[in-house]
DNA sequence: TACATGATGCCCT
DNA sequence: GGGCATCATGTAG
């Protein structure tokens, strides 16, 4: 699996976050760990659209935290929530323009016992509780600001975070609003795998 | 320097 | 279905 997986080119983001978004879903996320291989297939994103969307950390222009979020795309823009979570996305766009796709959950691929235990979870845990949702996700890869906010997930080769395409691709995709934010709350900008067990809480539109 | 708030998750009822 | 922990960041004063 990991052989064939190539890390998606800084050109697959440097595009509407929209189009990124749809685009990653059915993409792994790999954390390489001291030899071995975390990964998981993304199946849920959300995009957030730089200083014209209210709801992102760009709407109000750059500052220390989202600097990266207008620095080139392709990197790692990670934050930490409610004092308990990191939130892990993508920059997209070019350089000097922010947006970008969060990374809301993933369906286990591999290194499942490891992340299980990074959950502080029971081996016995469901597949399906390791990484729905995007605080549970970075858990479950060990993501944090201070280890991996800038990092670029362009190359396996120099980064120890990135992103690869093996292939595969969603059959349908289905678009809701985006969740857990209190601005632009109706804004198509939700995307999942149609039917994925992996996605985090509502499964359509309705919460 | 102080304060309000949040792109969440978990536990309780 | 609702309450709440917990703290970094940004903005106001």
């Amino acid at each position: 699996m990991e052989m064939l997986a190539q890390a998606l080119p800084r050109a697959f983001y440097s595009r509407d976050p929209r189009e990124v978004a749809r685009q990653l879903l059915s993409k792994l996320l790999v954390r390489s760990e001291s030899g071995n291989l975390l990964a998981g297939r993304i199946v849920e994103v959300e995009a957030y659209m730089g200083e014209d969307d209210p709801a992102a950390h760009s709407a109000a222009g750059r500052t220390l935290r989202n600097a990266v979020l207008f620095g080139p795309a392709g990197h790692a823009y990670v934050y930490f929530i409610y004092g308990n979570h990191y939130c892990f996305n993508v920059s997209c766009m070019q350089e000097g323009q922010a947006g970008c796709v969060l990374v809301r959950a993933l369906e286990p691929v591999e290194g499942i016992a490891e992340m299980t235990a990074r959950r502080g979870m029971a081996p016995s845990t469901s597949l399906n509780n390791i990484s729905n949702g995007p605080g549970k996700l970075a858990q479950a890869l060990g993501i944090t600001r201070e280890r991996d906010n800038g990092k670029d997930l362009t190359s396996a080769e120099s980064s120890d975070l990135w992103i690869a395409n093996d292939g595969y691709s969603p059959e349908d995709i289905v678009t809701t609003a985006r969740v857990g934010i209190t601005k632009a709350v109706a804004l198509p900008l939700r995307f999942l795998i149609r039917g994925n067990l992996y996605v985090s809480g509502p499964r359509n539109g309705m919460r």
